[in-house]
DNA sequence: GTCTATACCTTGATAGAC
DNA sequence: GTCTATCAAGGTATAGAC
């Protein structure tokens, strides 16, 4: 195993992983990873060149972490519908953190389109929109047409967004449960043609 | 007038407000807003105590922006479907801006929701939400019943604040337009009863 | 590979002259 | 009221010993 996979340089990201979603990028120092590692400042720059490829390392992490969640999504039933249901759930498993910071993609996105910097990340960023995206389409072609699978799966990334958004912004708990419960329904009640 | 209408502290507040739109809270400082006024760093103290209390003014700043925005909205029709359509609208008037930096009290929302302190700024951040929310209720009421106008109210706020993060994300306009008339067909189609 | 020490800059905030 | 000079703290990043 090269540098890349080394264990330190796994702590490091993972910690940055955390410490990203629940400061924010720019909220977070060396320091603050520094200390839930216990790997001083100085060792970052031997895994990684600038702060920007640490974000570059995470938004990647967050990425197999999407693939993972799809892949059990997928694993969990045959029917696009009960798919989309299970993982129109997903906040639900970590419902206490989406409350307090948000989706970790969604804020994320929010904050790095006000910087100019971080063109990678942004992009890396995307890609995990759009792997998100091309899973709903692949189910909704399974139920509406083609036309409308593509419209679809946008209005349900967004529906997603926004009802994570509002229910961190108002801390309401019950908000996330009942806009879950509408966008499912929303599923159920599209017709097979 | 007082101090608290003083002209300089209506430039820096105007100044904090394109800044913390465009570049985030955290990641405008006293310099940014210095080089954007003309008057210089040690200055500010005069008219605020703390950073912390120019996002205080910012975000009362806004608020007044959008009872504006929904005064016009009032004045412009009396039909509620009408209020509720030219409202989902309101992000095409300032679509650039909208594509760049995305939605001025979500984005700001997600940025705070992720820090301990802003606490009066984070208060008043959900009474603009609560303002829009209200104002919605009170159109859905004349279109729907009572206890469907308010899950309607959440739904329209969820909905607009998730089309706008997307259409940033992806800095895509045309998204925004079809996401825009697409919540506009959903309140021409609700059934009035 | 690991760690310490530190350079250099920018930050929010203060003191005090005018 | 306005401005300059400056503070202490914290930021990213580097140099170099071990």
């Amino acid at each position: 195993m090269g540098t890349k996979g080394s264990a330190n340089r796994q702590r490091i990201v993972q910690a940055a992983d955390r410490l990203f979603y629940s400061r924010g990028y720019n909220q977070t120092s060396f320091s603050d990873i520094s200390d839930e590692t216990g790997i001083p400042r100085g060792n970052f720059y031997y895994y990684f060149k600038t702060k920007d490829d640490i974000l570059d390392a995470v938004v990647a992490s967050r990425l197999t972490f999407f693939k993972q969640v799809l892949d059990d999504c997928n694993c969990q039933s045959d029917d696009p519908k009960t798919r989309l249901k299970i993982f129109i759930a997903t906040p639900l498993g970590q419902e206490e953190q989406v409350i307090k910071y948000g989706c970790p993609i969604g804020t994320l996105g929010s904050e790095l389109v006000k910087d100019q910097d971080h063109l990678i990340a942004k992009e890396k960023l995307t890609v995990v929109f759009d792997l998100i995206k091309s899973w709903m389409v692949e189910q909704f072609m399974r139920i509406s047409s083609a036309d409308k699978a593509a419209d679809y799966a946008m209005d349900l990334l967004a529906k997603m967004q926004g009802f994570t958004i509002i229910a961190s912004v108002y801390k309401d708990v019950n908000y996330l449960h009942r806009a879950t419960q509408s966008a499912q329904d929303w599923i159920d009640q599209l017709a097979v043609n």
